[in-house]
RNA sequence: GCGCCCGUGGCGGAAUCGGUAGACGCCCGAGACUUAAAAUCUUGUGACUUCGGUCGUGCCGGUUCGAGUCCGGCCGGGCGCACCA
């Protein structure tokens, strides 16, 4: 081997011997515990960026790592090949699609293979190839036979310039990114999937994810969104029609001042038909791009439609309102409108100078007490009152100063439970062993009070109380609640019952029956919605309920008079799959006048899209190629017309990663090799497909679960969602109104902070940090880098500059100190291989100083392996490789024992590294004398006995303050280490004088006294 | 606007279960080698300091013997919001 590390030749020749050995082919081997790596495929947008390198190395680490720990590893890669991006390069560049896609697909292979990335290149796959996208086009057919497809009417962004639907991206503040035109919105017929249908186990299973990051379920469940509620009918006034929304705050009902519709709902459409006014705004609504972010930044406005509606108990009339704001997919684009008791309800109506009525007030104790109907329902909270309101003497005082000072319950109870040790016990505000926060918990009666407002009906604090609860209940914890409210309006009670719980270790008393909502004091609506759950009033007889209570009897009243009906909601809608696109997989339909949407017969399939038209920006080109629309109806043999749209990409990576499983398979769309591989055992990809790809993919999978073909409910089963890499965005506008993105490398900073192009001077403008991509031209491109450091020096800067899943500022700042790194250790090996072969190591025979460099290995060994397979934060076992390689240098002893021991830490660190640097290790192995190559050697384990210490470093505190720090032995008794703290000369200085209060002891940590 | 996540030295980051804040690396300073430079090696490097210490993890508060870590509220940044992928 070379003295001196050389990158070039050491990949390039390590990359010939995987190549010739083709050692990343995946076989299926029954029995073999498999592991099936997979890293988010890419879109071919031209040239790898710093994302994908560390998508794809992440996942290239993994992959090798789990090979080396005996698992049979299946790592592929493809490309995401059709979408939006192709049509824009053929716009610019007059080049059809389909060769700027190809052409991009060859330069990216050459840049993964340059990385050394370990794939089984023979199951490459792109989404544009027929061969893939005919299996598409017969699942879709499956489908539709099985009425999971239909189709509907939806809004598109439409240019009315370019003629032409535009996706979201290209609608830049409601005007279309080519024309500037403002944007309309129109409705055209589009296929949906029907995947509210598996809402429900889409929901539970995400739950099930175990290995899944916590904030992607949480992501994924906000999304689906499911929720309780109640349809409700409200009689159009004058007519035999029904107008029905869905709410999930029926206990408000009786607080309904108005009902809002969407602007497209016909009510709103029928009384544009006849009223100006309605008319313009339904207008005005239809322009603008169709997210919902638009819609939820926009002004709230809305119009009156000069109808009425009934309302289904009270039989007032109701007038109806169009609103922006209403969304037509959700629910039923009928909204009822509390303003009393929500918020966007109260704007709406303080601008329109409606009514707010008040229906809830804060749950708690009216203001006096009365004696009203209606007390069923309410179980908590339940403080007895009173017979005679004897309180001890201390209690009568402390009452009269906690009602005299009305500002904050929540810390006047405290400061009187803590500092006046109320009922002689002390008091504190945590369980000792957990972290719930209790409002005051009184450890030595096992009791907690919960000082409670009535809120907490989001779902975050629901979930936090129940976990709390369900704690306290298993430690057999009492719970008392008290309302805010209370503490004021009924203090001799609060404080007597509570003063009698902790006298007895009982059970409170039960609960007596609450009056009802008479007297009970309305909220204050003047500056804002009260918008918690609490107690009904002005209800008729549903007043003085809860909301439990209230929802329950309001529904059965409604269900009674056929008026409502209790249903389950989602926010999740069908999924809409038409795009109207050229570069994408085509529908399989044919339109027929007779026969209507025919699907194509299997044995035409599949539907090649032609790949050499060149969209200029102006609608799909398809629907001007005579060859392609027009076919004879495949029913009736009539002329018919093709379906001209193209699916949403998103359907191309729904089902990838099990065709990976059954690469090439021209039988079927998967065959049974899926079922040795499937689940994907690691999915690897950005935190931006935490949502949508994430949920199509799971949703497909049980699509082809059900449709029989090898398949799994859950298709990943662990994911690491890496953090995005971002860069600075810059953009020039054009002379047609557009954005000209330009590459941060072609861009200068001027002494006053403002961006310039660097070769003409012209001033550009900044969008601050971004993710790298192809929309935004910021990418930065890994071949530079890799020419100048090599490939290895790239991947092991990569690992270690974050982890994996913190977003990553782009920067090559420390790119030199990871080649620094790779020569160290390359030195220190070809120095130590220099001198010949070593003698088998002897445990028995090892001086001290021998010892310590083989516990400093092992223990980084440990280290090592739990950051491999457990944590995957490589930037701290890299960290640790340094810390080895720094201590192996200075480790300076050639004796037969002493080369030994150097011996076993270079084999260990050369395989550590091997994931991370391949190529290095590649060599750096042979070179330590071995006859396999290092992707099938073993992971080097920790050896236990190795890492045994005879002494045990600890920190004296005092009062939480670092003190002191001593050696202990091993073993060493509480007080004997206590005795060595004290021993401390600083930790006397600091103890002078002072009485020990406390004396916490954490083994093999610290000792603190608190003086 | 809503949902999710993240804020630690000049910089990237470490501190894994509430227990020594700043591991490891970059940059920078000093020294060795060299005619010189590069490379390499050694060494220093949070701020303040009366050299005893004090302060310090976006801001304000809370819990705890002890908080970067837990809780509440702000501020700032990122991602997603259904036609970018």
């Amino acid at each position: 081997m070379k003295a001196d590390y050389s990158p070039v030749d050491v990949e390039s020749s390590a990359q010939a011997f995987w190549a010739a050995q083709q050692s990343f082919k995946a076989v299926e081997k029954p029995g073999a515990d498999k592991f099936y790596c997979l890293s988010m495929f890419p879109y071919p947008s031209g040239k790898l960026h710093m994302g994908h390198v560390r998508n794809y190395t992440i996942g290239d680490v993994i992959s090798r790592y789990q090979r080396m720990k005996g698992k049979n590893v299946l790592q592929p890669i493809g490309f995401d090949a059709f979408g939006l991006p192709a049509e824009n390069a053929a716009i610019k560049n007059k080049v059809p699609p389909a060769e700027w896609t190809y052409s991009n697909i060859d330069t990216m292979c050459g840049q993964l293979k340059q990385l050394g990335i370990g794939y089984d290149w023979d199951r490459r796959l792109a989404t544009c190839e027929p061969e893939y996208y005919r299996w598409q086009q017969w699942f879709f057919i499956e489908l539709l036979k099985r009425g999971l497809i239909y189709r509907r009417n939806s809004r598109v962004n439409w240019d009315p310039v370019d003629q032409t639907v535009l996706a979201n991206e290209q609608v830049i503040d409601g005007r279309g990114w080519r024309s500037g035109a403002i944007v309309e919105q129109r409705e055209i017929p589009q296929w949906f999937l029907k995947i509210t249908a598996y809402a429900d186990e889409l929901l539970a299973e995400v739950k099930q994810l175990e290995h899944w990051p916590e904030a992607v379920r949480r992501m994924q469940e906000n999304w689906i969104g499911r929720s309780e509620g109640l349809e409700i009918d409200f009689t159009v006034a004058g007519r035999d029609e029904k107008l029905t929304v869905f709410t999930t705050r029926p206990d408000t009902l009786y607080g309904v001042t108005f009902v809002s519709v969407a602007a497209q709902h016909p009510l709103a459409l029928e009384a544009a038909a006849r009223d100006a006014t309605v008319a313009a705004f339904v207008d005005e609504a239809s322009r603008g791009d169709v997210t919902e972010a638009a819609m939820e930044t926009m002004e709230k406005r809305g119009v009156a439609l000069g109808i009425d509606v009934i309302h289904p108990l009270t039989g007032e009339c109701i007038p109806v309102y169009a609103a922006n704001f209403v969304l037509m997919s959700y629910g039923s684009g009928a909204v009822m409108a509390v303003p009393g008791h929500d918020q966007r309800d109260w704007e709406f109506a303080v601008k329109y100078g409606l009514p707010i009525k008040a229906v809830i007030a804060a749950a708690g104790l009216p203001s006096p007490p009365g004696r009203g109907a209606g007390g069923e329902g309410v179980a908590e909270p339940a403080i007895p009152a009173r017979e005679k309101p004897r309180l001890p003497d201390p209690l009568r005082s402390l009452a009269r100063e906690l009602r005299a000072d009305q500002t904050d319950a929540e810390q006047y109870l405290w400061s009187l439970l803590r500092d006046r040790r109320f009922g002689g016990h002390k008091f504190r505000r945590q369980h000792p062993a957990e972290p719930y926060v209790l409002d005051f918990y009184c450890h030595e009666q096992k009791l907690a009070i919960e000082l409670d407002g009535g809120q907490h009906n989001e779902d975050a604090h629901a979930r936090r109380d129940a976990a709390r609860d369900a704690f306290l209940a298993a430690q057999g914890i009492r719970t008392l609640r008290v309302w805010n409210s209370e503490l004021f309006s009924r203090t001799e009670d609060v404080l007597g019952f509570l003063w009698e719980a902790l006298a007895s270790s009982e059970a409170p008393s039960p609960p007596a029956p609450l009056p009802g909502g008479e007297g009970r004091q309305a909220p204050d609506l003047s500056a804002a919605a009260f918008t918690e759950k609490g107690i009904t009033i002005n209800s008729a007889e549903f007043s003085g309920l809860d909301f439990k209570a209230a929802f329950d009897g309001i529904a059965a009243k409604l269900e009674a008079q056929n008026a409502g009906r209790r249903r389950v909601n989602y926010r999740l809608r069908d999924w809409g799959v038409s795009r109207q696109r050229y570069w994408g997989c085509p529908i399989p339909i044919i339109y027929c006048t007779d026969c209507d949407a025919v699907p194509v017969p299997a044995d035409q399939l599949p539907v090649r899209l032609p790949e050499d038209l060149v969209p200029d920006g102006r609608g799909n080109p398809l629907l001007r190629l005579d060859s392609f629309v027009n076919v004879p109806c495949p029913q009736c043999g009539k002329p018919a017309r093709r379906e001209t749209d193209t699916f949403d990409t998103f359907v191309d990576s729904s089902w990838y990663y099990a065709r990976f499983a059954s690469a090439g398979c021209q039988t079927g769309m998967v065959d049974e090799r899926a079922a040795y591989w499937l689940p994907v055992d690691q999915y690897i990809g950005g935190i931006e497909h935490a949502i949508l790809h994430l949920l199509y993919a799971r949703f497909f999978s049980k699509l082809m679960r059900d449709c029989g073909l090898p398949a799994v409910a859950e298709p990943f089963k662990r994911l690491l969602t890496q953090g995005m890499v971002l860069a600075e965005g810059f953009y020039r506008v054009t002379d047609a109104g557009g954005r000209d993105w330009i590459n941060p490398k072609d861009v200068d900073k001027t002494a006053d902070g403002s961006h310039v192009l660097k070769a003409t001077g012209e001033a550009v403008t900044a969008v601050g940090l971004g993710t790298m991509s192809k929309s935004k031209n910021n990418g930065v491109d890994p071949a530079a880098i890799i020419d100048s450091h090599g490939a290895d020096a790239v991947r092991l800067f990569m690992m270690f500059t974050a982890p994996p899943e913190q977003t990553l500022e782009w920067s090559d700042a420390g790119i030199d100190g990871a080649l620094r790194f790779l020569k160290r250790a390359w030195r220190l090996v070809a120095d130590h291989a220099a001198l010949g072969a070593t003698e088998p190591l002897d445990r028995a025979a090892l001086t001290s100083a021998q010892k310590d460099i083989r516990r400093k290995l092992h223990d980084q060994l440990a280290k090592i392996s739990d950051d491999f397979g457990r944590r995957h934060n490589y930037n701290t076992a890299v960290a640790a490789c340094m810390e080895l390689v720094n201590a192996l240098a200075k480790f300076e002893d050639r004796s037969p024992q002493g080369r030994a021991v150097l011996n076993e830490a270079l084999s260990a660190l050369v395989r550590v590294l091997s994931p991370i640097v391949p190529h290095a290790a590649h060599e750096l192995w042979l070179a330590l004398g071995n006859a396999t190559p290092v992707i099938d050697a073993e992971w080097p384990e920790p050896e236990a006995d190795a890492r045994v210490s005879d002494s045990i470093a600890m920190v004296v505190q005092v009062n939480g303050k670092l003190r002191g720090q001593i050696s202990v032995p091993a073993g060493s008794t509480q007080d004997a280490i206590i005795a060595a703290a004290l021993a401390d000369e600083t930790v006397q200085r600091f103890l002078a004088g002072a009485a020990i209060r406390k004396q916490v002891v954490v083994p093999g940590k610290l000792v603190n006294f608190v003086v």
